[in-house]
DNA sequence: AGCTCGACCTGCACGC
DNA sequence: TGCGTGCAGGTCGAGC
C-alpha cells in the first residue's frame, strides 16, 4: 500500500476535484474497516464543504467547514476513485476519470461521497486495514501525535537523524520504518533509499553515527530518502497491485525500483556486478545488494 | 525501554 | 481444476 508517495499522489488527484465542494450525500458500507466507523460519521460530514485536502505522513486529512477533519488512512489496499457526473469535469487537467456509468458499488467499496457538482468519490479497500476518523485537531490524534518529521521538509535532516540513529541498536532498515523517526517511509522506499545511499539494511543503526553527530553516511541517507520519495511522487507512486491514481491509472515508479522485488536479478549500479538478495527483517522482506551496500 | 512477532483482512501466485 | 501455502504497500499491542 500506500506509502508517502502514493498518498501524496492520491491527495493531488483529489484536491482539484473536491476542494470547495460540499458533501451532498454520504454512504458507508456495513463492514468495519480497521476500526468501527466513528459515531455519526455520515451525519457529521454531510453538508460540509471541503476546505482543503492535506497529507501528514501516510495520512490523508480532509479539512472540512466548521473545523472538522476527516483522518483517512489507506492501510495496505485502500484507494480512492473519482467518477465525474455525466457531462461533468471529464478531462480536467491531465486526468481522465472513470466513466460515470461504472457499477454503483463494488464488494470492497466502503465509502461513497457525492459532491455538490455530481462527482462521486469512492473509497475501496479489500483488506480493510484502512480507517477513517473524525477530529477537530488532527495533530492531536493518537495515531498522528507521535509522528516524526516529514521526510521532504527541512525538519528531516542529518543532525536530527544522526542523533536518533545513535541511540538505536536495531538494523537501520527497521529504524527507517519507525514513524517516530521519520514519518512516511514504508517497506519499499526504505529499501530503495538504503540502496541509493549504499548502506546495508542489516547495519546496526548506531554504527552509522556512533557519536550522534552527522556523518557522511547519514548525510547520504537523508539525501537518498528525499530523492527517492521525490522521484516516486513525480512518477505517481508505485503500483504493485492495489495502488491507483484517482483516475484509475497505475503509478509508474515500480519500473524504476533499484532493488525492491528484484531478488536474484543483477544490481543496476554502474560497475557493480552484485546480485540482489532478499532477507527478512522483523517479518518483512528486505531487498538489497550485498556487494555495494555496506 | 527497545525490539520482534502475531494479529487484523482479502486476493493472488505458486507448487503439487 | 482444485487445494494448500506463502506473500503483499501498515500499524498496534503483547511478550520477551
Amino acid at each position: 500500500m500506500p506509502e508517502l508517495p502514493e498518498v501524496e499522489t492520491v491527495r493531488r488527484g483529489l484536491a482539484p476535484v473536491a476542494e470547495g465542494r460540499r458533501f451532498e450525500r454520504v454512504e458507508i458500507s456495513e463492514k468495519h474497516l480497521r476500526f468501527p466507523w466513528p459515531e455519526g460519521f455520515v451525519q457529521q460530514i454531510t453538508g460540509r464543504r471541503v476546505e482543503a485536502l492535506e497529507r501528514r505522513a501516510k495520512f490523508l486529512l480532509w479539512h472540512l467547514s466548521g473545523g472538522l477533519w476527516i483522518v483517512s488512512h489507506l492501510g495496505m489496499s485502500g484507494r480512492y476513485t473519482v467518477f465525474p457526473h455525466a457531462g461533468g469535469a471529464r478531462g480536467l487537467g491531465e486526468f481522465y476519470f472513470q466513466p460515470a456509468s461504472a457499477p454503483e458499488r463494488g464488494p470492497h467499496d466502503h465509502l461513497t461521497l457525492w459532491l455538490d457538482d455530481g462527482t462521486r468519490v469512492v473509497y475501496t479497500d479489500p483488506r480493510r486495514f484502512g480507517f477513517f476518523d473524525l477530529v477537530e485537531e488532527p495533530a492531536n490524534h493518537p495515531m498522528l501525535c507521535h509522528l516524526g518529521p516529514e521526510p521532504l521538509s527541512a525538519a528531516f535532516g542529518a543532525e536530527q537523524l544522526a542523533a536518533e540513529l545513535a541511540r538505536r541498536a536495531a538494523p537501520v532498515k527497521n529504524v527507517l520504518l519507525d514513524q517516530r523517526v521519520v514519518a512516511g517511509l514504508g517497506n519499499i522506499y526504505a529499501c530503495e533509499a538504503l540502496f541509493v545511499a549504499r548502506i546495508s539494511p542489516r547495519r546496526k543503526a548506531h554504527t552509522l553515527s556512533p557519536s550522534g553527530r552527522p556523518t557522511l553516511r547519514v548525510e547520504r541517507l537523508v539525501a537518498a530518502v528525499k530523492e527517492v520519495l521525490q522521484d516516486a511522487i513525480r512518477a505517481g507512486g508505485s503500483t504493485l497491485r492495489d495502488h491507483q491514481r484517482v483516475n484509475g491509472d497505475a503509478g509508474g515508479y515500480q519500473q524504476q525500483f533499484h532493488v525492491y522485488g528484484r531478488e536474484g536479478e543483477s544490481c543496476r549500479r554502474p560497475g557493480c556486478s552484485g546480485i540482489i538478495h532478499r532477507i527478512t527483517q522483523s517479518g518483512r522482506s528486505t531487498f538489497y545488494c550485498p556487494r555495494c551496500q555496506r
